[in-house]
RNA sequence: GGAAAGGUGGCAGAGCGGUUUAAUGCGGCGGUCUUGAAAACCGUUGUGGGUCUAUGGCUCACCGUGAGUUCGAAUCUCACCCUUUCCGCCA
């Protein structure tokens, strides 16, 4: 959510935002006229309150029954006036309401200005330590041929988009994120268990919601969401609190499935296990002081990259452009590993500064000092890595010329072995 | 799923239609006293919106949430949510 006041004195920073996303400027139009309206009917309504407030006191303390009726009656039609004017004023609140919740965040001055994919910025590429194999084979036939991954099965319980992970498959899978979990405890962030399913406000304040209900699992019947993303539910830890200044920043980080209905991406990546309804994260977030958040994304990102380098993997960092950018976002950088096997890059971390954007929505404020105004909080969310692709990358990556895979070093205490071969 | 009790400021807790501007206590902050501290005493202490002559003034809203009754609601009515205890069921 946007700062209804700086809508209000900077309009043309508002208008220029959502342009280089892509998105139109009418809405913004929209919602100056609203917030005009909004105020006009409040000064009025408040006027009238003021009236009715005082004159009912009055009549509590007058002794005259006639006075007392003739008052009565004059305070029964403010109060219709009353009424009327919340009416309007309710109307038109739900009105700005709708046009202000889906405005986007306003893109840091640094993020680079353009309307695709195409003009994201690869700022670097590192070269990983993993084993370069000479012909390297998917992980859709490499899983199936190990026995790792059970497409068939998949489908039989759940329809297409989903597998079974066997054996040593899903204990790969389990050691990679015992071991990120792991790592990022040992980085500063506090492990946490989260509900899979939220409330509507927690997927409001997330900014999840109302824009992408199309992307999201819903019981209709309980009003339960089933998460996306750890982001949801973290952001929401500290829904509705002022936190204290010295327990700014705090650190989170979240194991949880992910559930999106990938309704935009349909007929997308449907080989293998890249796309799914249902994948797992790491999660890393901070809420952090706003004139710290900006070398806390550095910070993020850098304990994403440490993943990558501890896998050995070859990868890249990308900035993404104003137009590839999530709502919430006002800088985001992509971390995207080598998978020689299927033959292109894929994105395993996204790591984003998204300012108050979320903490507005969520209600998440602090006080520098006793007394001082409070202020918003910024927050910042990094995948610690998206599990299924980093599973592919280990896989495919690690593969040996005879089948089998090796295990990366560092998780062999959570594999139990240095190599995965056939039929183990 | 059933029964009962209950949701009021940072916390405890009163108020159950109009001197409530939400008592009182604790805690916090400032002060008096003191060599210093404690104690005692005095003062102060919520969030959000609107507005203006703007470190402040005026005003509106907020007592779980939403509707309703009334000139006037923390207080009355209805619905819902949540908490606690007990029973049932269950991993």
């Amino acid at each position: 959510m946007l700062d209804i006041n700086l809508i209000r004195t900077q309009p043309d920073l508002v208008r220029q935002a959502l342009i280089n996303r892509g998105d139109k400027p009418e809405s913004l139009d929209a919602v100056l006229q609203l917030d005009a309206q909004r105020r006009e009917i409040l000064k009025q309504s408040e006027q009238l309150r003021s009236l009715r407030n005082s004159v009912s006191k009055e009549i509590g303390r007058m002794a005259d029954a006639a006075g007392r009726e003739a008052k009565k009656t004059e305070m029964r039609q403010v109060g219709d006036q009353i009424s009327a004017l919340e009416t309007e004023l309710a109307q038109v609140e739900s009105n700005l309401e709708a046009y202000t919740s889906v405005l986007p965040n306003i893109p840091d001055p640094r993020t680079p200005v353009g309307l695709d994919e195409d003009h994201n910025v690869i700022l670097r590429t590192i070269e990983g330590t993993a084993p370069k194999p000479a012909n390297p084979k998917p992980h859709w036939d490499l899983g199936t041929d190990l026995g790792l991954i059970d497409f068939e099965r998949g489908v039989k319980l759940s329809g297409s988009r989903f597998y079974v992970l066997n054996g040593a498959g899903a204990r790969l899978q389990r050691a990679l994120i015992a071991y990120m979990l792991d790592l990022h405890t040992r980085q500063g962030y506090h492990e946490v268990y989260l509900p899979f399913m939220v409330k509507r406000q927690t997927l409001f304040a997330a900014g999840q919601l109302p824009k992408f209900a199309d992307n999201l699992f819903h019981d209709a019947e309980v009003d339960a969401w089933m998460v996306p993303t750890a982001e949801v539910p973290i952001t929401n830890l500290h829904g509705d609190e002022i936190l204290d200044l010295e327990d700014l920043p705090k650190w989170y980080c979240a194991y949880t499935p992910c559930f999106r209905r990938e309704k935009a991406a349909a007929g997308k990546d449907v080989r293998g296990i890249k796309r799914g309804y249902q994948f797992d994260k790491v999660e890393m977030y901070m809420f952090s002081l706003p004139e710290k958040s900006d070398d806390y994304l550095e910070q993020m990102r850098e304990h994403a990259e440490e993943t990558c380098r501890a896998l050995g993997f070859t990868y890249r960092v990308k900035q993404l452009c104003t137009g590839d950018m999530g709502i919430c976002a006002r800088m985001t950088y992509d971390i995207e590993v080598w998978a020689p096997g299927c033959n292109e890059w894929l994105e395993v971390s996204s790591v984003s500064n998204v300012g108050d954007y979320q903490a507005r929505r969520a209600n998440i404020k602090f006080r520098r000092e006793r007394g001082a105004k409070t202020e918003f909080v910024h927050t910042l969310n990094g995948s610690g890595l998206g599990l299924p692709r980093t599973l592919i990358a280990v896989m495919e990556n690690y593969q040996q010329p005879d089948g089998s895979i090796i295990v990366p070093e560092v998780l062999r205490n959570f594999v139990g072995t240095d190599v995965i071969r056939k039929g183990e």
